[in-house]
DNA sequence: TTTGAGTGTGGAAACGTTTCCAGAGTATAG
DNA sequence: CTATACTCTGGAAACGTTTCCACACTCAAA
């Protein structure tokens, strides 16, 4: 059996009181007491029974994540970030990964982890009238990133201005005729970046006096295979675009392949921008909108544990994250 | 404040252990009297304090991950599995990154999950005496993936037999001068999966008297870029290699980068075989050993899990997860 | 010397559960 | 009608901490 405190305090021939005073680092303690305490300690191993401790103080030291997908690279590297932001405040992440409706509902209908959280990072999920009205009862701290709701802090980027900064990269090398290829517009988990970024596509178009062309616009399915295919459906086009952007650098992967697969050059033929800058984007040589992902976990980590540590003080209610168009041969061949 | 459970005995009109005989199932409880506790709970909107109940029961309901490198598509595969389990299982799942040998000395020195955890999987990270000695010490039940270590349960795959597998395919197919390329053989975290592939190329090799060349074999480091630049050096080789196995997908996608810089084909002119199946591998049509990295996930954490529900029955000492080869045209080019 | 503040310490209450134990009630067997 | 067994229930102990409170002591000021 483990030992307790107790058995700390009888072996350095203290109260328990002083043992407690010592692993909490109170100043008022005699140095030698103090290392009577600590010796003790060394000897038994002793580990203050985590349990006892959070039923006292009602502080679990934990944060969670509920975050959709944890296969993808985007919502990996945020997780990364936030990670490493957790662990270095010597806190506990506990991961809540949902892949269907069902499972979401599940997680903010139960709120399974309310007593065992002192905050929650909410990663992409938009969150609905119910579920906000459900968070906000039970007061839990809660940071979202990538999403946003009435009233609760947010960490974003400005997808509507970055999409539209790549389409006029776009315009402003000469095209007139570009697609949009993303991901569906209403997705089950209602995940809205493809809409956000229609907007900004839509609005780079119109400042331009370009016509939108709907049939330019493909809204399907995620991934590399998905976007591959919308880019077929484009060029088969009587009068097919000569650019493509991606909402998604998966996507625009799968665009570079189509390209590449009818012995046209990206870039050359066809220039292709897409949306994220994943590690292996540079390897492509894609035209990319950077999104900091690592940087966007820290930050929104950062302003939750912040809020745990000073609770009185009010978050931020939202932080844009600026980002930056990363131009490549995919766009602009060298010449 | 939350209601406790006195409230909810009060309001009900019975005793607090019969709601903790409602709230754990017990059979022993009247029908209208579990009635009565339903409805009072579901009135307060009730939830049992974990950390109470965790003190009492000496169960935290929670099991830890200790994994490298979070943005690995590999390692972030396996967790997913993990995560699928656990969660199905009503556990809660923390997840401990280590990209650096302080961060992993940290944790296996200090441990500082102790208390929060009922059981730990250790991912591809190889333990040293010191960590399994302080590990034993704490009983605290573990299993291992993709690692294996003294006397702990784990689940791995034949590196040596899949890698062998993997070169004899090559060999079947006429090639003769067989380059191998991975990360560093002995890495900072010591994570071995080079090495035992080396051995398993070096196997078939010797198995058809094919000589070893020290040159074909290049191990540096991890990753697409690097894989592009191990083959670079190999087919500058006054005598080239006609077929490369990589020890991984990211380098193999590296290897036909560069191939393909040459104006070389992929699978007609250089054949090349990788190790994983990354999601992106179909795609590339990449001839890869399989890897079912999900798979490897649940079945750890099952093994886990049923350790902690039956815990006189001992855990399988070693699992073997089967895979098999995907035979894609980088190795087989289309007639 | 007395007062007062300040410092170091220990005992005990409190946190909210689970579970042991005992008791009340009911049904069954002798 | 009593003895026995079984079911349902409630009180209270126990889990291992933190923290409130009280006490003893020291030292400076009055």
């Amino acid at each position: 059996m483990a030992h307790t405190i107790k058995d700390v305090a009888r072996l350095a021939g203290v109260g328990i009181a002083t043992v407690s005073r010592v692993i909490n680092g109170s100043p008022n303690v005699l140095p030698r007491t103090r290392e009577r305490v600590l010796a003790a300690i060394e000897e038994l191993g002793y580990r203050p029974n985590q349990a006892a401790r959070q039923l006292v103080t009602a502080r679990t030291n934990t944060i969670g994540v509920v975050l959709p997908f944890l296969t993808r690279p985007f919502f990996v590297e945020v997780l990364r970030g936030i990670e490493a932001e957790v662990a270095q405040a010597n806190y506990q992440l506990i991961i809540f990964n949902v892949e269907s409706v069902e499972q979401r509902d599940r997680y903010f209908g139960h709120l399974p982890f309310l007593g065992r959280l002192d905050g929650l990072i909410v990663l992409s999920l938009p969150l609905g009238a119910a579920e906000l009205d459900r968070l906000s009862k039970v007061d839990l701290p809660v940071v979202l990133i990538d999403t946003e709701a009435h009233n609760l802090p947010a960490v974003v980027i400005d997808n509507e201005t970055a999409a539209q900064m790549a389409v006029e990269h776009l315009i402003e090398h000469g095209h007139q005729r570009i697609g949009y290829i993303c991901g569906p517009l209403y997705p089950e988990l209602g995940i809205s970046v493809n809409r956000e970024r229609l907007i900004g596509y839509e609005a780079a178009l119109r400042t331009h006096n370009i016509e939108i062309c709907q049939d330019y616009i493909r809204a399907s399915g995620d991934g590399r295979e998905v976007g591959r295919a919308s880019t077929k459906a484009l060029l088969n086009l009587a009068t097919p675009p000569t650019a493509i952007f991606a909402a998604s650098d998966e996507q625009a992967f799968g665009a570079m392949d189509e390209i590449q697969a009818r012995g046209m050059q990206v870039g050359q033929d066809i220039a292709v921008v897409g949306f994220d800058d994943l590690e292996m984007s540079s390897y492509l040589q894609l035209t990319t909108v950077h999104q900091p992902m690592e940087r966007m976990g820290r930050s929104g980590a950062r302003i939750l544990l912040d809020r745990l540590s000073n609770p009185d003080q009010p978050a931020p209610r939202r932080t844009v994250i600026p980002v930056e168009l990363c131009v490549r041969q995919s766009s602009v061949p060298k010449s």
